[in-house]
DNA sequence: GGCATTTGTCATGCA
DNA sequence: GCTGCATGACAAATG
């Protein structure tokens, strides 16, 4: 019986005989598959109880090594996840996939960061300084002046000279009002530089105009008295249709109202008068060529709305040229916004990816060091095996077969046979 | 004032 | 050909 026993243990360890120590290369995947039927035969595999206990004839020292590393080899989240190959197994050719479940994968904070990059501008502020200081004496003209003397953010040339609207603004200073006290709405001039079509004058709803797209809203005055009511009331005292400006437009807007909004709160910090413009070129540029729409509805208005625009106003090439250059780099900006929050994105997902597979990479080590101490402890068994057995084989003289003189192969049928060294089976 | 980062702009290519 | 979008490169603004 104790014979039929280890012949059994003995047939299913020897078809481990052909086991070699696994290679340095960390990517040799042979080992790794043959883990199965050592599983099933063997009991060693790597989710499975050890019940039986090591030989005492085993190397003290990888019995050891076999008991106290094995609970570190594969930790139990991993040893209990049946998905564990969806996290492992992924090929590197399948980064879009992952991309796209790191994508969801990010961490709130994180996401949320991104979503609020680029948010906050410069640009912040420069409605809640317009509004006030383009009533203050002197300062649109000190406005412009600063925009013709200074080549921050000019353009580089890029623009033909005729289609740049650079050169149109250099003969700005004569439609400024001449009265500095006068605000900018109130000019009479408007029609001279830009005239509505005959047929449309009185009939266009700035109300209907502003509102009939999303994400912009036309505040009442109401609302916006609490700004600058004072400021606010010649204005709001029109009653017959104000031909929009650019700056109007931009009080008016939606994007205005934000920074507006964002003035309240520093509006008790005004202590002068003296604070520069900071409207940037374009909405100077905008402001002095007096274009008669929001630089909002020149940015975002969808093509078709933007012709229909241009054709309910008599604007000329300069005027014509600056709007077209401001929906240009307007929509450039928020594209460079959006390629840059992309970028990011992409960076926070490959340093995701990066963790995953550093991540493997450690498990994968892992499962290998615990393949070769599995192996070890494996090869010590059968060498006991073979002791074993071969203390119990004799021939026909009574005489102990040597294991020096003679090994057990298997064949192909799945027998075990006794033969002596260097002496290869038939069939094998 | 030097430096790194952010932002706007231009040029270019593609759809 | 026009338009919008994406992106690299550059420069100015900003902290």
């Amino acid at each position: 019986m104790e014979m039929d026993l280890a012949w059994q243990e003995l047939m299913a360890i020897t078809e481990l005989q052909e086991f070699e120590v696994p290679n340095e290369n960390p990517f040799e995947a042979i080992p790794y598959l043959s883990m199965e039927p050592m599983v099933s035969q063997g009991g060693f595999g790597m989710s499975q109880p050890q019940s039986e206990s090591i030989p005492a004839t085993c190397d003290a020292h990888s019995a050891g090594v076999y008991e106290n590393a094995y609970p570190e080899m594969m930790p139990p989240y991993q040893r209990l996840n049946p998905h564990m190959d969806m996290h492992y197994s992924l090929p590197v050719s399948h980064g879009s996939s992952r991309m796209l479940a790191n994508t969801q994968a990010l961490h709130p904070p994180l996401m949320s960061l991104l979503e609020h990059m680029n948010m906050t501008t410069r640009s912040h502020g420069i409605v809640k300084d317009s509004v006030i200081n383009l009533h203050c004496t002197g300062q649109i003209k000190q406005a412009c002046a600063d925009d013709l003397e200074s080549d921050s953010g000019l353009s580089l040339g890029s623009s033909p000279p005729l289609a740049s609207p650079e050169n149109a603004v250099h003969g700005v200073p004569s439609y400024l009002p001449a009265d500095r006290t006068m605000g900018y709405a109130e000019s009479e001039s408007i029609g001279e530089q830009c005239r509505m079509r005959q047929s449309l004058l009185g009939s266009v709803d700035y109300h209907q105009s502003y509102s009939s797209y999303p994400g912009t809203s036309y505040p009442t005055t109401a609302n916006m008295q609490p700004i600058n009511q004072q400021t606010y009331q010649p204005i709001a005292s029109m009653k017959q249709p104000v031909l929009p400006t650019a700056l109007h437009d931009i009080q008016l807007n939606s994007a205005g109202l934000t920074r507006l909004g964002s003035y309240q709160s520093m509006y008790p910090k005004q202590k002068s008068s003296s604070v520069p413009v900071h409207l940037n070129r374009d909405e100077r540029r905008a402001l002095a060529l007096k274009i008669p729409f929001s630089l909002e509805k020149i940015v975002n208005l969808p093509v078709d709305d933007f012709s229909e625009l241009l054709t309910q106003f008599t604007l000329s090439d300069a005027q014509l040229a600056l709007v077209r250059d401001i929906r240009r780099r307007g929509k450039n900006k928020v594209a460079a916004q959006n390629c840059r929050k992309r970028k990011l994105e992409n960076i926070v997902h490959l340093e995701n990816e990066l963790g995953q597979l550093r991540a493997q990479r450690e498990h994968l080590s892992r499962e290998r060091l615990e393949f070769q101490q599995n192996l070890a402890i494996i090869k010590c068994r059968l060498s006991d095996l073979y002791t074993q057995v071969f203390s119990q084989l004799r021939d026909e003289e009574g005489h102990l077969y040597s294991v020096d003189e003679y090994s057990l192969q298997q064949t192909n049928d799945g027998n075990i046979y006794l033969v002596p060294r260097n002496t290869a089976l038939e069939g094998e």
